[in-house]
Order: C-alpha cells, then structure tokens, then sequence
DNA sequence: TATTGTACTGTTACAACATTACACCCTTGA
DNA sequence: TCAAGGGTGTAATGTTGTAACAGTACAATA
C-alpha cells in the first residue's frame, strides 16, 4: 500500500525533478534550534539533515540509514534519533501517507496549516500554507463541538512537471 | 446514535464513546459494490465490516483480526484482504496517521474532501465534508500547477465529550 | 582533580504493521 | 472433463518504529 515507488524505473529525469531545499539555510535552522535547547548539533543529525536537503525527497529512515554515505553504516534506530530531533526543529516532516521524511526550509508559524503535496510519479514533495484551509478546518471542527490540535494534510497527486510530460 | 445493538460483548467504557455507524447501510453498500464487480461478499468481508461498523472506532488490522470472534483464529493477512475490498466498496478508510481502519456510513461524492477528526483521548472518528477545505486545497495546489488526486486530511484533537469531560 | 549529571552513541532485541508466495479450494463456463 | 479466476488458509518475510542498556563525551561543580 505504500511501498514508495521506485524513482529509477518511474522516472527518467530524476535530476529535474528534485526539489533541493536550501540546505545551509536549514541547517542553520537547526543549529539555532539546538542551541535554544542548550543541545549539540552532531555530526549525525547533520549527516541525515544534508542528505535529506540534498535529495529533496522524501525518504524512509532505512533508506536514509543505507544512503547516509559517512563510511559508517548507521542503524536505523540511529536515524529515527536524528529525525526526532530535525522533526523538533522545524525542518524536517514526516509524510505519513508514506512513513517517509523530508526536509523543508520553510519558516512555520505555530498555528500555520501546512499541506504537503506530494507527486505519485518522481515523489517530489512541496508545500503550501492555506488559510482558506484553515478556516475550513476550524468551521468543520466546530460544527461537531471538536477541538483541533495538529492537522495534517497530505495530497497525493501530479507536480506540473510530471502532468506535463505524462508519459516519461 | 444508531440502533446497533452489539451482538457480542464490547465493554461498557467502549459504549459511551463509540460513535458506531449504521451497519446495515454499510453492508448494503458493500453488497452493491460487490455485485457491481461481480465478485462474492463473503462471510469473511462481512465479518469484518460489522465488527468495524459495531466498534464505531479505528482499529489496526491485527486488532481485527483478534476480535472477530467468529470461532475461528483469523491472520492478519486474511484481515488485510477484507480492509482492501472494503476500502474499494468505500465503506471503510484507512487512518494513516494511526495505521487503523474505520468504517463509514458516509456516501462520499467523488469530488468529496473528507476530514476525518481523530480524539486523541477516546480514538473516536468523526468525518465532514468541508466545501471551504476543498476550495482551499484547489487553491494552493493551482499556484504551483500541481494536480490534486486523493487528499487525505486527519486532524488531531479532542472530542466534544472528552474536552467536556476531561477526566472521566 | 574527582564527581556528578546530562545527553549522544552503538548495539541488540523486539513490537507493530504490511506484503509475498503458494497450495488448495470453490464456482463458472467452455 | 477441463481450465480460468477468485477466495481462503498458512507460512514466511519485509517494513517501520521503540525499548533497553552499556558505553562515551563533556561540562558543571565540589
Ligand atoms: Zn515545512
Ligand atoms: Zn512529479
Ligand atoms: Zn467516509
Ligand atoms: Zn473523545
């Protein structure tokens, strides 16, 4: 059901598809992050936060665990720490339509909805924040008396690129 | 909220929170499906809609699989083969932010953006079909020329009744 | 300097979720 | 009778995520 679609056998060009974020910008982000927490910025979560930057995709953590080119070869446990840290600091998600994570160089206010858009064929993510979506969340919500805490919305469907050129 | 009385015992906290749909409407809906595809509705497909149906909560596939006391021992994969016809008919979804399947009463319009709410103390599901959501999800996805296909929204939250009863 | 506290690391084990593969039924229709 | 297509039962495996614990690094403090 969501075993993440093979980028070499869907799509051709990889290389144009990629939507690399700013990859010293988000560390930036995180190194601020960890010195707010009075935390170490560490060789690994700088590993798996470059590569995710890098790739700009969205990746599983044994996939990052196997790609993480540091000689050493990490366990994915290793990779979940990293992530929960990079997750704390703002800029790294978790897709969960595919259990996967990605980098995102995007500054978020605490009560911004975020939705992730995410193309079924080369698996690009981007992201949007929509007020009007918000206000439909919170009408929603309140025509049943629920109170909203973390929304989370993902759209799979086709990035401009590949609705363009639909048959590779 | 419907006449549903269980047939089997489900535990007295379950009844005040469960919100449990309309099992006959949603094994009709099956039904249809399935004689629409030309395809059996077997006993195993409709045990496990009337034990979703009953439950009115989300449940993991292995949890399914144990509560479907239907004297024999059912695997997880068996239970899996079930949730993906059900899925198909559109009588239950699949909440990804909790690896759990629902069933739903609901008749969705194709064009339909569903938000399923989720409380955080009480595992309820409550779903609604927010026009403005839809109109907002459009909207962010037209200014990158991306091409929406299945959003999937799920919020986390509290319910009316557990935000009213914080401490039951 | 020695001690303590805190957090990161490396490793093993395991839990939870999901799919693949295959043999064995059925039923339906040549 | 036979083959084809689908459902079932079972085992095995793959994927995703946590728990537990011993060891290390380092800063604050006595
Ligand atoms: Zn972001
Ligand atoms: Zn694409
Ligand atoms: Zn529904
Ligand atoms: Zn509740």
């Amino acid at each position: 059901m969501h075993r993440n679609p093979d980028p070499r056998g869907t799509c051709a060009h990889e290389e144009t598809h990629g939507r690399p974020v700013d990859g010293d910008a988000v560390e930036s982000r995180a190194r601020a992050y960890a010195v707010s927490k009075g935390v170490p910025f560490t060789p690994m979560r700088q590993s798996v936060l470059a590569l995710l930057a890098a790739s700009g995709k969205p990746m599983s953590a044994y996939e990052i665990a196997e790609k993480v080119s540091d000689a050493r070869k990490l366990k994915a446990v290793q990779v979940y720490r990293a992530l929960e840290f990079l997750q704390e600091a703002g800029c790294v998600h978790r897709l969960a339509s595919r259990s996967a994570y990605f980098a995102c160089d995007h500054l978020h206010g605490e009560r911004e909805t975020a939705v992730f858009m995410v193309c079924a064929q080369c698996g690009a993510v981007q992201e949007a924040a929509s007020e009007l979506v918000a206000r439909g969340l919170r009408g929603a919500a309140k025509t049943t008396g629920f109170r909203p805490r973390h929304p989370m919305i993902e759209v799979e469907g086709e990035c401009a690129e590949c609705a363009g050129t639909p048959e590779r």
